[in-house]
DNA sequence: GATACAATATACCACGCAGTATATATATTT
DNA sequence: AAATATATATACTGCGTGGTATATTGTATC
């Protein structure tokens, strides 16, 4: 059974981890969180130690649901059906998304870029877990036969993922998220030219 | 000749521009500006209403500055020069925006999305610009019969700039400047296959 | 070179910030 | 249920924030 105190623990985190998102590291003030979770700061000071842990905590929150969504994804089917999976929940990145105040790498990546070194370097790592999910779908599609490809499966991942970015990045700017459903269309296009045998 | 003011004015505006892009819009605080210049706040406080005017002839200047060069890139040859040579310049944007401290496009785009409504507004009219430039030479190639295009010259641009800020936001987060070779060969050899006539 | 005006510096304001020490309330254990 | 340990609330601190009123300096014009 779960203490008190790790629920409250989790509680805060979630509550949190939108706001901090969507305000960034510096534009989220303690009060913008104790307002939000109806807690004082004695609460969150007994559970976090301070601003920068909770942050870490709140994007490793974000993280870690779209990490375990990206499995989900690219679970049951052959390579290639995981692969147009995984665009097909690109497509909707932005109402999946919602929830947690927008694309977490995107936000978190770029907002602490000059702001936080932890949190910079939080987002590189999960940047890396998510190529390299994709890049063993790809390579266990090649030992499989289940596909080709026309440069190594890591490379590949780099460079649709760099795409995908590109179409979060657009619509999250724009808010327009055509330009998630235009560059979905073409990768799925891609994808057939390239890796279907 | 330009009054004294104007001069300060202009030397203000240049020397907090990539502040404000580094550390965005909240994470700047006008004691960053005044050490930077070496005014005071009189001297800030004199020439700018306040530090949302400031932050917005900062970003104003870095976009047009970028705008500048994008249509200088896009000058002289035939409109696939044109395309190749706006590719190649984004392949060492790292290196241009370096002064500014980094793509006030995805910086200010990001951090001003939940906390400044002005500054997003700038940033989406910027994006505007940009695609309608390289639509504006896909659509004289057309009509000069210098290549073929899949869709309409816009959707193509939107299309492009889509891929290319995938590159500008991987490299940014991961400080690893791949990112923008290996999506620029890729797009060169698209604008080659779908382009060339 | 004195006068008038524009531009900058100084000193200050109220407020919000992250963080903390301590008191109070709530769980957990006995 | 009592005693103990844990978790939360309260009240506060020092400091940095954006912004301003006023004094001072610099710059032209006569």
């Amino acid at each position: 059974m779960t203490t008190k105190a790790e629920r409250t623990t989790a509680y805060i985190i979630e509550t949190v981890a939108p706001i901090f998102n969507k305000l960034g590291y510096i534009g989220t003030s303690m009060s913008d969180l104790t307002e939000a979770t109806g807690l004082t700061k004695g609460a969150l000071y007994g559970n976090f130690e301070n601003k920068e842990a909770l942050a870490l905590s709140a994007f490793e929150y974000n993280s870690k649901k779209l990490l375990a969504k990206i499995d989900e994804v690219l679970t049951g089917g052959n390579a290639l059906d995981k692969i147009f999976a995984l665009t097909d929940f690109y497509r909707n990145y932005d109402t999946f998304t919602l929830e947690m105040g927008g694309c977490p790498i995107l936000n978190t990546g770029v907002d602490a870029q000059n702001n936080n070194r932890l949190l910079a370097a939080a987002v590189k790592e999960t940047l890396r877990e998510v190529e390299g999910k994709i890049a063993l779908v790809l390579e266990n599609g090649i030992n499989n036969n289940e596909l080709k490809l026309p440069v190594t499966p890591l490379q590949f991942a780099k460079q649709l993922f760099t795409m995908i970015m590109g179409a979060v990045s657009m619509s999250t700017m724009t808010r327009d998220r055509k330009y998630l459903v235009n560059t979905i269309a073409y990768l799925d296009l891609l994808i057939k030219k390239e890796l279907k045998k």
